[in-house]
DNA sequence: CGTCTATTTGAATGTACTCAAAAGCGGTGG
DNA sequence: CCACCGCTTTTGAGTACATTCAAATAGACG
């Protein structure tokens, strides 16, 4: 039921009274799509914890050419870690691409929480390296792999997003522009 | 003189018995330049902290082409974080560039150290967190900028490399071939 | 239904790559 | 200490992948 305490189950075990604090910590919250939870030049004050829904991160150019930094769906914890950790303004934006219901989880709080249950710098350093994997790959990946390549392991990996999101944004997401995926993808289906 | 009790202590703090033990699940190592530390195909067992000299870790391209992944010189840690995680085996190389004296965490030494200092997940939660934050920013520098930016940015970050790296890596960790870059490097500098 | 945005398609352009060959540089052995 | 060998860097010509700009088409939403 609660999906936030099943994924700190993955990596560590909580008494039901660890349970309760942490939840007395976050606060659920409903958003509607489109809606920015954070805005490039703010400072992140939250992580966030994805109960439904699809969340993305992304920065804006200047000349408002988007870079999409990060999907997150159920189950996925989503941020703007440099604004986060610094208390800096960052410059991502976070927005909401599919109704959600969101976990957040204050940077204050979290900084209490750490206090009262260490077991929490556990979970969040195993969530960090997880983390830090996957990006190291998709950094190779776009040293090493033709937008194709990418986009095949895209879609190998995260066919669910496939349906859920505007193709313009899985084009940025693999660092293409909008009519280029499109005629790589015409391209791709004539196979 | 231990560096790495200096490393650990920008963000935690041990006691002189925590520091002893924690050097104790150590070892330090002098390598010679071109030693590979580890092999795409291995099972990564270690964690490198380096004490002086250069290292690199890259993959390769069944067609030999290599792709640089991180450099690391004095004071900083390196490893294949996906091979070290899973117990699998990954698809990084480790070198030596420059003769370096490397402290060698073991896996499993890690392990018990969490156990016996716990303060250590946040240490290795909080490198985890900042690692993260720096491959995110190059991944969105390879989205969003040119090679000739890339390039300008690595310099100012990192002048110290340019002086010991090949120029061909350099390329690589930017993610242009070295004949490209050597035409980009001549280009910029007779502005 | 109309408006706004996303997607498709096409033509011209550019950034970066491949292949090839020459020049430079560093280390090693005689 | 010099000469040679191998590797790195440079340079050039031709090519390819991906971009830009523009316009037409399709879809989604109020």
């Amino acid at each position: 039921m609660t999906l936030i305490i099943d994924n700190l189950s993955k990596h560590i075990s909580l008494t039901p009274q660890e349970q309760k604090l942490f939840l007395s910590k976050t606060e659920i919250c409903q958003y509607k799509a489109k809606t920015i939870l954070l805005h490039a030049g703010e400072i992140c004050k939250n992580s966030y914890f994805v109960n439904s829904g699809v969340l993305r991160s992304f920065n804006s150019n200047d000349n408002s050419v988007e870079h999409v930094l990060s999907f997150a769906c159920s189950g996925w914890w989503i941020d703007d870690m440099y604004s986060l950790l610094s208390q800096k303004p960052g410059n991502l934006f976070i927005e909401v691409l599919e109704n959600a219901e969101v976990v957040l989880l204050p940077k204050e709080n979290q900084e209490i929480l750490y206090q009262k249950i260490p077991k929490l710098e556990r979970f969040f350093r195993i969530l960090a390296e997880n983390s830090l994997v996957s990006h190291q790959e998709r950094l190779m990946d776009n040293l090493s792999l033709t937008a194709e390549e990418r986009f095949e392991k895209f879609c190998s990996k995260h066919r669910d997003l496939m349906q859920k999101v505007p193709q313009k944004q899985i084009a940025s997401y693999l660092g293409v522009t909008p009519e280029f995926f499109s005629k790589m993808k015409s391209k791709m289906m004539r196979k």
